[in-house]
DNA sequence: CGATTTTGACCGGCGC
DNA sequence: GCGCCGGTCAAAATCG
């Protein structure tokens, strides 16, 4: 038998572009640096909805041999851990599932498929957001959590730019409870980030960062420690 | 040996 | 009510 739970995660999502080919007017971060265009929620709704679509130009790094088939998601900050693929209807490529794997809670997901109008871009789709405020590099699932305080640093700038980017307005939901787990994860993220400036990643975190608001208990999860072992990600 | 990927099956929602 | 389709599960296979 199957455990037929549904997630409550998936069920946040309006802004479906599915087989559109004219999405809603944005703009998108490319890997590049430079912007393609982006399919954002409209922040019409309430603050339900999470979920950022980003598409990037599939690069081509010399050192790849990851299957070098289809999707091959540029690494971000957290580990994700693939659980699925299927093609999808009208699309010559398959959609590729993704569900982070840095914390064994967290219902971070993301969908990474080849553009149909662009075979040379792929569209990655984030859902939901992570439990854990910084990332944690590919391999490392033992998280290895360097500190639990966030450093002295200010980040405002940077931060600034996330925030004026993309329509973050539901971020100004946030109650003030959520202000302090959130800023200690956008703390921790940066130093995160400024401990690996090896990665060209910045511009899909800034999305990231973006979903790390509407949950604050992941925080105090974090914090003391007891994760959601919701399922046998580690158990027997 | 543990973590991750692969792959087919299953489930729920939606349209007809 | 049935079929289609997207999303997820889970066992087996693969990789480091």
């Amino acid at each position: 038998m199957k455990s037929k739970f549904k997630n409550p995660y998936t069920q946040e999502e309006e802004d479906t572009f599915m087989s559109q080919d004219s999405p809603p007017s944005s703009t998108t971060l490319n890997i590049d640096g430079s912007f393609t265009s982006i399919s954002s929620p409209s922040k019409k709704s309430r603050r339900a909805i999470q979920k950022r679509v980003v598409q990037i130009p599939i690069k081509e790094p010399q050192g790849s041999r990851l299957k070098g088939e289809s999707n091959t998601p540029p690494s971000d900050s957290w580990a994700w851990r693939k659980y699925g693929q299927k093609p999808i209807k009208g699309s010559p490529y398959p959609r590729a599932y993704y569900r982070c794997s840095s914390c064994k809670g967290c219902p971070a997901r993301k969908q990474v498929e080849r553009s149909r109008v662009d075979p040379t871009m792929l569209v990655i789709t984030y859902s939901s957001d992570h439990n854990h405020p910084w990332p944690i590099s590919r391999n490392t699932t033992k998280l290895s959590i360097k500190k639990t305080e966030p450093d002295p640093v200010e980040p405002e700038e940077k931060f600034a730019v996330n925030l004026v980017d993309d329509e973050l307005g539901w971020l100004g939901e946030m109650d003030t409870t959520s202000s302090a787990p959130l800023e200690s994860s956008i703390m921790a993220e940066f130093d995160a980030d400024l401990g690996s400036l090896m990665l060209p990643m910045g511009e899909e975190d800034e999305l990231l960062f973006a979903d790390l608001g509407e949950l604050p208990e992941c925080s105090t999860v974090f914090r003391h420690g007891l994760f959601d072992g919701r399922r046998r990600l580690t158990a027997p």
